[in-house]
DNA sequence: CCGGGTTGTGAAATCCAGTTCACATAACTC
DNA sequence: GAGTTATGTGAACTGGATTTCACAACCCGG
């Protein structure tokens, strides 16, 4: 967990400190803020990934604010504070831009179940372009490692010239092509005899497409 | 259900028969064949998929019998009917090459069970060079498509050039590409203010993603 | 209606995955 | 051990994917 901050905007001090403790009791890094106005000035310094927000504060309220922070940085999570918890309220939050909702009064727990179910979907985002991920689909792409990969699940092993000739693919260098990118990939690994086979991690790449074509022919 | 051929190979003609109706009444497309010596025949004609194979036959015996059709045939599967069910009949009969085993005697429904089973395999191996897999699989190789995608989980929907500072990318062209593509694999799509969003079947592309990270960083 | 931001196109340039080719070494067969 | 098949490497080549660039139509506030 790095330095991701949570910027609480609550003109009640009372509240807003109470927040900030608890979440820094939870090793978030937390700070607070006692008006949109100040607000808008302090994102541009921190820039938080994830705000709490009053919507009844004196001047700018927090359904004000909300369009300006979203306009500027369409990428922070906003959870918004209602006094009740009606339908309406919550409606309305989720309508002009936020994210999640609280309702006064929360338990402690509440706050940082919401708190963390948000910071999971940023997380999200930032997974998606991660190295590893790369290198996995990359690998995917490729139909003669897809059917590579199936063959040999299937199998469970096979030598070379078998595998070349079930693929029935002439070129037999072209075939190692795709083995040594797959053993780069450490989705195949070859045993004493030269018999290529899927390690864990290959198998769990198979699980995976079969969930895939699972997902995309439904 | 296409025309998926299974050979029934075994000396004892009750059982042979027993089992090709069983199949047959079952949707299967089954033959039988009563030695190896005409199975090898038989096989270079029909070209099964799936074989039920006795392992006890006058002349040779299935366990001969298997490693000559794995050579020639080796994306064949073979299912093994064992005389007793032991550890060491099973495991015998999977050592030299049988992908499932039966053990004598067995009931319709152990046969109908394992029948399905392997059959599913098989239809996995060829489900993953489908073209539809094709095209999904090299969508989401390109990091920058996936990050496009996970923007758009989101926010729900975003204006181009919004997108194009939220993803920090100087030339707007190149988003523009990456947009394009997406727009033609019909993961995203425009709507009468031209804000970009995804489309269902977008959002089930999101949903792999996920589940693919969670597998492969499990 | 002027100027600036937005949204977009098509062609040229570039890059890189994938293919092909020429060759080499081990392994097995007779 | 001679010949054949299996397994593998590296370099050159090819084509498609990606990037860059030059340009243009659009919309919108002052």
């Amino acid at each position: 967990m790095t330095t991701e901050t949570i910027l609480v905007i609550d003109d009640d001090q009372d509240l807003r400190e109470s927040i900030v403790e608890i979440l820094e009791n939870n090793d978030f890094a937390a700070s607070g803020c006692d008006s949109a106005e100040t607000a808008l000035e302090k994102v541009k310094v921190t820039t938080p990934r994830l705000v709490i927000l009053d919507n009844m504060m004196p001047g700018m309220g927090g359904m004000a604010l909300m369009p300006l922070l979203k306009k500027d940085y369409p990428n922070i999570k906003i959870i918004m504070i209602t006094a009740f918890s009606t339908v309406e309220n919550a409606v309305a939050a989720m309508k002009s831009g936020a994210d999640d909702y609280l309702s006064k009064p929360f338990r402690r727990e509440d706050l940082l179940v919401t708190v963390r179910r948000n910071l999971e979907e940023l997380k999200f985002a930032s997974q998606l372009s991660e190295p590893g991920m790369d290198d996995a689909l990359a690998c995917l792409a490729n139909p003669i490692r897809r059917q590579i990969l199936a063959t040999l699940a299937r199998e469970k092993q096979m030598r070379f010239m078998n595998l070349t000739r079930e693929l029935e693919i002439s070129d037999h260098t072209k075939v190692n092509f795709h083995l040594k990118n797959l053993k780069m990939n450490n989705l195949i690994s070859q045993n004493r005899e030269k018999a290529y086979h899927l390690t864990p991690e290959g198998e769990k790449m198979v699980d995976c497409l079969q969930l895939l074509f699972k997902k995309i022919s439904s």
